[in-house]
DNA sequence: TGACGTCACTTGTCCTTACGAGTTATGACT
DNA sequence: AGTCATAACTCGTAAGGACAAGTGACGTCA
């Protein structure tokens, strides 16, 4: 039918047509598009210029694709969590973490000895192959049913220092914040956001659908003198839940985080 | 040869092995995968198959293919470019923004009238279609070559109330900020933070690779009563920068910013 | 009426064949 | 020795066929 020539591949040109078809609302979110054999015929091409054709949209997330079913606009539907990184202190100077407590723990957390990689090594201003404790928690919002992967990672030097560390190094952040709180620690954090396609075991344990990349959160615990304490990392897919920090303006000129 | 049996479809069998040897170091980063003739013998498998397994491989991040050359491990590199968020007051009263000067306009803004979507008219507290005044740049880093694209959208209505908005709307973000705090505006702002993947215009604007998530920044401005005054989109690849922020503990506890 | 088997539809997998297009090394010709 | 055509490799595109597997509706049978 619909006769295209210019750009490219032929299945280019396929992939052209119905994404614009998509973006102009000819299809609309959580429709059904045409089958195979329709797009076959209406293009007057093979299924496999078509399959490919249709391998390009799904890469770029704009459909969803079912076996037996069939291939639906995907709607584009905004992130439905907000999870405010943000700490905060109540009048009793009880931490709280926003957000923070909507989680809930999917399985018992899995505690674990490691070691620094080039990566972790880094924010924590150690070495490679330091020794570390590692304590992994699979967490659900109950709300949304959004998934993340929380990480804890503590020096066994820092951990020696600190006695409740070293007793139960795997207690939520929010406690071992408290702790060290009313132990007389002035803390301060730092994040680092990444953004990056997820692993299989990641797209498994996470859920996610076709071409969903993953929010990587990194946080630095710091104590009174800067010294980096320990690292939280937090993992979910960018489809379901978006990041939110609050800024304000400093009296004194940043320090550079890094080189 | 090495015979593979488990898990599901043949090409997922031959992606997996592939996969488990760039990760367990066999094949080293940016090194020189077989080609599709050697892994059709090393696998007895069909071509289609094979290129089938390699577009997992892509789609995953995990590897790069060059027309003519071959697939090559990808290096797993980590960002080059931390793109702190924060605001700093210099000893003179001035606003710095991090990062905000290492930018260089790799073209000429352009400015044009638009509207709120349902999207943006959320983060400004406005319904949709109220006019707005648009601003878009295309940054670079010339230390590392990373670009980015950033928007600045103003109401109108802000605009009217504010002389410099109104004759300047797109002025740099940086001066717009030094122009309000002059004008005795106390500022705050609340920066949301997604991925996705990116549209074939960003892709080809941004120059990304395969299996690339664009990271998308959009920051609202808020004058004292805490009414939003204008929204900054910052959107870049999420393989060249990352994103870093500092959190202190704040004395009272958080607003939700979201209902 | 209810349960279940069948069938027609969908996408998923796998193969074969052929040619186009980018890259690089080789070798012949000037 | 230098230049350029060729050949031999790489991946990209496109077509054809065949069967497996998931889905849902229809119709038959108890």
């Amino acid at each position: 039918m619909s006769e295209i020539q210019r750009p490219g591949a032929l299945y280019q040109q396929v992939a052209a047509a119905i994404r614009e078809a998509i973006l102009s609302g000819e299809f609309e979110p959580d429709s059904l598009l045409p089958s195979e054999a329709q797009l076959m015929a209406r293009y007057g091409v093979s299924r496999p210029t078509v399959r490919n054709a249709i391998a390009a949209l799904r890469a770029e997330g704009l459909i969803d694709v079912r076996h037996g079913k069939g291939s639906f606009v995907r709607s584009s539907g905004q992130p439905v969590l907000t999870i405010e990184r943000r700490i905060s202190r109540t009048s009793e100077g009880k931490f709280v973490m926003p957000n923070g407590d909507i989680w809930q723990e999917a399985e018992e957390p899995s505690t674990y000895r490691t070691h620094t990689t080039k990566d972790t090594g880094r924010l924590l201003q150690l070495g490679e192959e330091e020794a570390l404790f590692g304590c992994d928690r699979l967490l659900t919002d109950p709300g949304t049913g959004t998934r993340a992967m929380h990480r804890t990672l503590i020096p066994f030097e820092v951990a020696d220092g600190i006695l409740m560390l070293a007793e139960e190094p795997c207690k939520r952040p929010a406690a071992i914040y408290r702790w060290l709180t009313e132990d007389g620690h002035k803390l301060t954090w730092t994040e680092t956001v990444r953004a990056r396609m997820p692993l299989p075991d990641e797209r498994a344990t996470l859920q996610l659908p076709d071409a969903t990349p993953i929010l990587h959160v990194a946080r630095v615990t710091h104590d009174t003198d800067d010294r980096p304490l320990f690292l939280e990392e937090l993992r979910f897919g960018a489809d379901r839940a978006e990041l939110a920090y609050r800024i304000t303006a400093d009296k004194q000129p940043a320090r550079r985080a890094r080189a």
